[in-house]
Parts: C-alpha cells; sequence; structure tokens
RNA sequence: GCUGCUGUAGCUCAGAGGUAGAGCACUCCCUUGGUAAGGGAGAGGUCGAGAGUUCAAUUCUCUCCAGCAGCACCA
C-alpha cells in the first residue's frame, strides 16, 4: 500500500499508509491520546477523527484542552443532538440546517405550531437523555442522487434543497448521531457521550427566514448556548446578566435621562440630565469640528420632493422617508414635501451657492443634521435604532487628489474622539468596489488606492470586505469594542463621485474650466442617539466626571448645614460644575445611597464639623471611603477634573 | 415588515368572568441622624385602544397600537 508522510506540530514526521484515518494516527502515538482525541487539523482544516487522509499533510490532533475545535465539536454536536431530541418528541417537524455561531449554534426547524418556553426545557431534557445513550457517531460519503431520493423518501424537502443547492458534483456527506441522520459538512465528535450534559442551554426561540430570505417561509429557530464545562456556561449566563444590567433602555429610565412612548415611535424624549450629556458631547464635537477646519452649516428638515428626485433618494429611498403632503386650498398644485432622511443633498445646495474656486477646497461642511428615517417597526431599538436622529454628519467637497489627505485627517480625527470618549479599540473595515457600478476601472483605482495609503499613513491596519462598497465608491466602516466586548459600526467614511454629479456641484479649476468635486460623506459617532446608547452601556451609566449629568451632590447631615450646603452649591456652580444641594430630611445613609445609585459621581457630605472648619467629607461614586478637605480645594481639584478632555 | 411573546399604580411585578393587590418610589407627620434603606400615616389605576360574546369583560374572541427576542432591513 503507498505510503503518506504526515508532520506533526513538533516538526516530526511518520510514514503512514495511505487513507489512514486521524483515529489511527492518535492510536499509533499512545493509547492515552487515542482515548482523549476528538479532532484533528490537517493542513489546518478542521478533520474528523473518521475521514481518511490521502496526501502528504501537516498534521495535528486535537482534545478537549484545544479550546476553538472543542468548542466547534461541541456545539456542532448539540445542533444535531439538539435536532434529533425535537424529532424523536415531535417526527412531523422538519429539519432545516444548524451552524455553530458565537458561544453557540442554533438550528432552523419547520413546524406548524410554534415551540414555546415550556417545550425548550423537554428538549433540553431528551437531548440529555441523548447524550447519557453515548450513541456513535459515524459518517458516509454518499452520492447525491442517493441523497436525494433519502431525502424525498424521508419527506425532508428542505434538505433536498440544500443539497439541489450545493455546487458541483460533490459528493456529500452524512453523519449520524446513533439512528438520527443528518446532512453534514463536519467534522463530529466520536460519540453523543463526549459532550458535556451540563454545559449547555437552549435559550430562545425565534423566528427566521428559510435561507435568510424575506419572501421565504419563516421558520423556528431555537438557539443553544453550549461549553466544555458547566463553569464556562455560568460565566457566559453571568456575562449576559451583566449585559442586561448595562441595557441603555434600564439605565436611560433608572437615571432618568430620556423617554419614548407609543404616540412616537422611534423617538426620543429627552429629560434634563440625558439632555445635558447630549448637549455636552455636542459640545466637545463642535469643538473638535472647528479645531480640525471644519465649518458649520444648518439646513431644513422638511424639502420638497423635487430634490430628493434630483439626489436619487426619492427612487431608491423613498420606503424610508416621511412623507409630508400639504393639501393647501390655493395652492396650484400638491405639495408633496420629504422629511430629510440625510442631509447630504441640503449640503450640496450650501455648496452651490456662489461659485466655487479650487482655493476653497477642501470644503469640509459640518451639521448636526436631524434626520428622521421611517424604519421598519421590528428594526427599533431604545435610542440605538430610531427614526428620528441627529448624524454628527459633515461633507468633504475636494478633489480627487485630495482625498488621500483628507482622509488620513478624519482617521486621526476620528482616534482623539474614540479616545476622549473612552474606546481604545477600533478596527477598518475597507469596503471596496461592488459587482454593479459606475465609474471607469482607473477611477475606482485611484480611490481605493487613495484610501488605502491613508490608512497606512495613520499606522494602523484594515480588514478588506471586498465588493461591500457603494455602487458609486469605496468606504471604511470603524467598528469599536466596548467594554464587555460587543461591537459597533459607528464611523464612516465614504467616497462619492455621484451626487456632486446629480445635483451639479462644480468648481472652477486653475484651468479656469469649471471641474466636479468629490464629496466625502463622514460621521464619527454616527448618531448621537446611538452613541449615547453606547456610552450608558459602556459605562454603565458611571460617566466620567466631564459627561456626567450631575457631578456633584451637596448632602447635608444635619439642618444645622443647609446654609453651608447653598455656599458650597454657589462655589461649585461658579467653577462651573453641575452642582445641586440634598437639605432633605433624611439620614445621611439614605442620601449617600440613593445618590450612588443614581451614579453621582461626587457626594460632598456637610456635618457640624465641615461648617465649622469650611471643609467637605467627599465620597466618590465606588468607594467606600471620604476624605476630608478644605471646601477651595475640593473646588479646584473637581474643577480640574471635570473639564472635557480636550481643555485638559 | 415577518414569526413568537408581552402590555395591570411612576418602577418591578402578582391576580381573577362579578369593575383590583404587593414592594419600592411619591406626599404628610415624627425623627437632626456622620457615609448604601430610621419610624408612622396617606394618596395613587378607564387594567394599551377599539369592537364582539355575555346578565356582567380588565379577564374570553377579533382588529389595531406599542414594546421585547430573533429574522429581514440598516446610504
Amino acid at each position: 500500500m503507498a505510503q503518506i508522510s504526515l508532520t506533526f506540530p513538533d516538526g516530526n514526521a511518520r510514514e503512514f499508509d495511505t487513507g489512514i484515518t486521524p483515529a489511527d494516527v492518535a492510536a499509533a502515538i499512545s493509547k492515552s491520546l487515542s482515548k482523549k482525541a476528538i479532532s484533528a487539523s490537517v493542513d489546518g482544516r478542521h478533520w474528523d477523527l473518521q475521514w481518511p487522509v490521502e496526501q502528504d499533510a501537516a498534521i495535528a490532533i486535537h482534545t478537549m484542552d484545544d479550546e476553538a475545535p472543542a468548542l466547534e465539536l461541541i456545539r456542532h454536536d448539540l445542533a444535531h443532538i439538539m435536532a434529533r431530541a425535537v424529532q424523536e418528541i415531535w417526527p412531523e417537524v422538519k429539519v432545516t440546517i444548524g451552524p455553530v455561531i458565537a458561544n453557540g449554534w442554533y438550528y432552523d426547524f419547520d413546524r406548524e405550531e410554534p415551540f414555546t418556553p415550556e417545550d425548550l426545557g423537554r428538549i433540553e431534557e431528551q437531548m440529555k437523555e441523548i447524550i447519557a445513550l453515548r450513541d456513535d457517531v459515524r459518517t458516509e460519503v454518499w452520492d447525491r442522487p442517493r441523497a436525494v431520493s433519502h431525502y424525498e423518501a424521508l419527506d425532508e424537502p428542505y434538505k433536498v434543497e440544500l443539497i439541489e443547492a450545493i455546487p458541483g458534483d460533490q459528493p456529500l456527506r452524512m453523519y449520524w448521531h446513533g439512528d438520527w441522520q443528518d446532512l453534514c459538512r463536519g467534522p463530529h465528535l466520536q460519540h453523543t457521550g463526549q459532550v458535556p450534559a451540563n454545559a449547555f442551554k437552549l435559550m430562545n426561540v425565534a423566528g427566521a427566514y428559510w435561507r435568510g430570505d424575506s419572501t421565504r417561509p419563516m421558520l423556528q429557530r431555537i438557539y443553544g448556548v453550549g461549553f466544555r464545562t458547566k463553569k464556562e456556561l455560568d460565566a457566559h449566563l453571568h456575562m449576559l446578566e451583566e449585559a442586561a444590567r448595562r441595557d441603555h433602555r434600564r439605565l436611560g429610565r433608572e437615571m432618568d435621562l430620556f423617554h419614548m412612548q407609543e404616540e412616537a415611535p422611534g423617538q426620543v424624549f429627552w429629560h434634563p440630565d440625558g439632555w445635558t450629556i447630549y448637549t455636552t458631547l455636542q459640545d466637545y464635537m463642535r469643538r473638535q469640528q472647528r479645531a480640525h477646519g471644519y465649518v458649520e452649516v444648518n439646513t431644513p428638515q422638511v424639502v420638497d420632493r423635487k430634490l430628493w428626485e434630483a439626489s436619487g433618494h426619492w427612487d431608491k429611498y423613498q420606503e424610508h422617508m416621511f412623507i409630508v403632503e400639504v393639501d393647501e386650498e390655493h395652492a396650484r398644485e400638491k405639495a408633496v414635501n420629504a422629511l430629510k432622511p440625510m442631509n447630504c443633498p441640503c449640503h450640496v445646495q450650501v455648496y452651490n451657492q456662489g461659485l466655487k474656486s479650487y482655493r476653497d477646497l477642501p470644503l469640509r461642511m459640518a451639521e448636526f443634521g436631524s434626520c428622521n428615517r421611517y424604519e421598519p417597526s421590528g428594526a427599533l431599538h431604545g435610542i440605538m435604532r430610531v427614526r428620528g436622529f441627529t448624524q454628527d454628519d459633515a461633507h468633504i467637497f475636494c478633489t480627487k487628489d485630495q482625498i488621500e489627505a483628507e482622509c488620513a485627517g478624519f482617521i486621526r480625527m476620528l482616534e482623539t474622539v474614540y479616545r476622549d470618549l473612552g474606546f481604545e479599540d477600533f478596527e477598518i473595515m475597507f469596503a471596496t468596489r461592488p459587482d454593479k457600478r459606475v465609474g471607469s476601472e482607473e477611477s475606482w483605482d485611484q480611490v481605493e488606492t487613495a484610501l488605502e495609503q491613508a490608512i497606512r499613513a495613520t499606522g494602523r491596519s484594515f480588514t478588506l470586505d471586498p465588493g461591500e462598497g457603494a455602487f458609486y465608491g469605496p468606504k471604511l466602516d470603524f467598528k469599536l469594542t466596548d467594554a464587555i466586548g460587543r461591537v459597533w459600526q459607528l464611523g464612516t467614511f465614504q467616497v462619492d463621485p455621484n451626487l456632486p454629479e446629480r445635483l451639479g456641484a462644480s468648481y472652477v479649476g486653475e484651468d479656469g474650466a469649471k471641474h466636479r468635486p468629490y464629496m466625502l460623506h463622514r460621521a464619527i459617532l454616527g448618531s448621537f442617539e446611538r452613541f449615547i446608547g453606547i456610552l450608558i452601556e459602556n459605562y454603565t451609566g458611571r460617566f466620567p466626571l466631564w459627561l456626567a449629568p450631575r457631578q456633584v451632590v451637596v448632602a447635608t447631615i444635619v439642618s444645622d448645614a443647609d446654609d453651608y450646603a447653598a455656599e458650597v452649591v454657589s462655589a461649585l456652580r461658579k467653577a462651573g460644575l453641575r452642582a445641586e444641594a440634598d437639605t432633605r430630611n433624611e439620614k445621611i445613609n439614605y442620601k449617600v445611597r440613593e445618590h450612588s445609585m443614581a451614579k453621582v459621581p461626587a457626594i460632598l457630605a456637610l456635618g457640624a464639623r465641615e461648617v465649622e472648619e469650611r471643609s467637605v467629607s467627599l465620597r466618590r461614586l465606588g468607594d467606600k471611603q471620604q476624605t476630608a478637605l478644605p471646601l477651595d480645594e475640593a473646588v479646584a481639584m473637581l474643577r480640574a477634573e471635570a473639564l472635557p478632555p480636550d481643555l485638559r
């Protein structure tokens, strides 16, 4: 029999018969490895222990100690075990697909009746029984006709469709968990007993379209999470609780920052404290924009459809626009307006006033632009996804040659802002030319190169997102990671030669002729609403002093300190701090508890001693202790600390 | 928009075919207390909206609205 050479991670190579399986390889190495083996990597590909190896390759045998392959196998087997459990309980249910996802898996089923939360418990029990059976996992390769007729006989139409969608005459792999069988590319564990029975949990049921297509039937998707040990599962569940505790909708209500109500779905009623955060953030952004050479404008909310027709939004974006029809009795014709969903067309109108020279470029035009978009009801989510919002929007009008420098300048500005606002990590996604596009290849080459050079100039790396650019130009998306590892897409930078063309923007060049400027759409926060939602969750409501809506509460211990408290508050306010007195007839314990829960960063307690000494007793949020210090010193210290990062 | 679930006091939630309850918050009184809940009393609800069934609906049915989870969407 022919031999192949397998190279192990330590660099040693050994000869084996062609077609040997990793299970046999493990057995040849040692009995203990053979027992512990769960899968292998063959030339970097995750490989089932039962699959034969036909060529020379680099091989590594995995055990449960190898986290990534172990979790993938556990979750993948759990998906199959869950599907088997469901069909054992309800044989009429049709199975579809069940992939591994972050932290777990899901499986989509077609069943007339909805699954209930009680059903999930029942399925879990059934899964545990299957695991206890320690059924062997077997695999075979089938040819296509056999697989199709097999699933037709079982009346599993979704599987038939899946097979038909698999390209070419590729052989199909079948897996059995005991007698239950599924089409699956593998790999899998060796028997169901290898899945930890106490380290998984079914989380919820939700609808999901077959093949992700909203025109296809809606299936029922069951989500589960699975780990190697109960400890890992518990840690994950704890993390979810932590995320729920940070939920901006809950904190927004508890901290009295904003509310939303039925009469204005997807729109925010900002309360005084929430609006303080908003305006503080806006003031900060305004300073940043000025420092980076932007001019600020403001443009109308309600604009005639003619402009939207010219910009192309009427065609492409109408379903997302709030249309306002004005049926004036004496109007010659009915006026149809739309609330602006974006600021760009209006900014071109500002640009178009007066003749522009190449000397005017680059022109960086910013607006805290209030936009309204009719988002689908199911997309709304707290203040993170709303129908009325304000962007930190700007458009840079420039020449093609200026794109690179503008892009680099923008990335540097964005770095500063994210750092100041508490986010150190962000990633750049570079979306390049899509299949359906306008413009010459040469032009795409130039613009994409300019963006790439700009990123390199800032010393950053990027992830390529091929084909995901807009039809008229490439874009950069900036994704940042928050305190609990969630990723948010906020900033964007997009090159657009199209809108200046449509709306007739031009400038007079050095040659005295008219030219089209490029337009760079860019935002850093995205929208104030979403960004503040993220800030709330990132800080769990415990804002740094400069952003905290209520910075200092002056709490009296005895009513004899009331006058002094008024004096302290006034000194703090004079120093620019947001301070208020709490002279209620309550004990200091009560006041400290209440203001701590309201996440006020600093509490100044005043009793007879402080009145006497003209001092304060400062307690910081989260600290168990307090420090006594003279009033003047406390005010100076808090004032310095409350300066926004760009003014320090 | 789609599937499922939910909607009762400011908040968190209980409840039942015969027009409602708890805790916290709120108001008032007592208490002047030294760093995360002092004590007492009181007020507060068209049970999301509309229609239907019924002697009787907040409870059952239907429609609508909003929210939640996921999907789809996200210039």
